[in-house]
DNA sequence: ATCTGTCTGTTGAAAAATCAACGCATTGGA
DNA sequence: TCCAATGCGTTGATTTTTCAACAGACAGAT
């Protein structure tokens, strides 16, 4: 418990507000706790949800699959951090992704609608939720047009020169892990995962990469 | 001038608001008037700004390059919509995408930071806007995630299919418009042009699909 | 220590996309 | 009316991806 408050100290929704607001303001919100196992669905894509999820521990993985199985991952979520808020702040009849839990996690869930509406109680945080917010979902927004970026390239090797390059870029070195196996990566950049191997090889055969399983050095 | 009256009161981040608080909050907000002539770059990746648009009147087109002059395009913006909202919000060092006026058009820009700030004038609708700004962005949000699902489809022709059927979706009908020509539709689906024209061929001739030009008929 | 399941890299065949080039139709000027 | 520019579809050669199958490495469980 002590341990939930020191994440939801640090949770960007709740930036600018002090520990006793927190708890005043989950209150408020109706925030409802919620386990999940390792490999347990936390959302299915077609439900509707007016509901996000702010993720406490464990992790969470964000992801739609096609007629044919083909997965594609929009995000790895870390404790801390959010998912499905864009649905659920617009209202979408059903969402288009799933929500697994890749690890055993805790999830609190929070009612979007109460975000807005001004609760009768005195509790005047609504302002500051809404606004910490509106910066969530467009960092959000630039994520993904960031990974529009990547998988517009044509080959295999362009999509994984420009999303390692970007990774290199916010790590700040050309030493970096990155949060994914090679399905994974595979399947965040729409591409083959035998073919994305391969293309790792060969980069590394001309000497314009180093890796060892998830931790890659650029050259 | 009316005319743009017209169009403002049409505006959703202005939802809510009378004629008479929209002229007080477009002073209050800073809003800068530009004219933009055809083929006018309005906005070059690479740049900072705190700034976003609102369309006025023509049409500005919101796409990336790459080295080789692959371009990829995100949205096509129609009057009374806004554009680089995302960025100008999440304060980007530099945005990723150029905006390009393919017709004569009209922009309003507005800085971001002036949005969340209180004006220290008696103008309360900060708070409003910001809401409305929030809705605004989740609901690109959702657009991004649904384009990303068509362009992580492994073939042309399911791209394709995806992308129709969501504007037959759209449109309630199997019988409706996009507003895109060939080039500019492969360039959203990330696709060969020529190669795209032949799937098109194809799926005509099996009878699934009708067209003419950017009118589209699906069985 | 052994067994088992998972992850990764490799390979070759098949499928699909890209690329370059061309012809035809349409459109907007000169 | 003629010309130039643009958009669209077609085709065939080339490149790249996908697919299926397999083997080695490794980690965890018994």
């Amino acid at each position: 418990m002590e341990k939930e408050l020191e994440i939801l100290k640090n949770v960007e929704l709740f930036g600018g507000m002090a520990e006793k607001e927190i708890r005043a303001v989950l209150f408020c919100l109706g925030a409802k706790r919620v386990k999940a196992q390792k490999r347990e669905l936390v959302l299915r894509s077609g439900e509707r949800t007016n509901s996000f999820g702010v993720l406490l521990s464990g992790e969470v993985q964000i992801y739609q699959e096609d007629y044919y199985g083909n997965r594609s991952i929009f995000d790895n979520v870390r404790p801390g951090e959010l998912f499905a808020e864009s649905f659920a702040c617009a209202g979408t009849q059903s969402i288009p992704v799933n929500a697994l839990a890749t690890e055993e996690s805790e999830i609190l869930f929070i009612d979007c609608g109460r975000l807005a509406s001004p609760c009768g109680h005195a509790c005047d945080f609504h302002t500051r939720l809404v606004r910490n917010m509106l910066d969530i979902i467009a960092k959000k927004n630039v994520a993904l047009t960031q990974r529009i970026d990547f998988t517009s390239r044509r080959t295999t090797r362009e999509k994984l020169l420009a999303y390692l390059s970007e990774q290199a870029r916010l790590a700040g070195s050309g030493s970096f892990s990155i949060p994914f196996d090679r399905q994974e990566l595979a399947d965040y950049l729409s591409v083959d995962r035998s073919g994305l191997s391969a293309e790792l090889s060969r980069l590394r055969a001309e000497g314009v990469l180093e890796y060892h399983k998830n931790r890659f050095a650029l050259k």
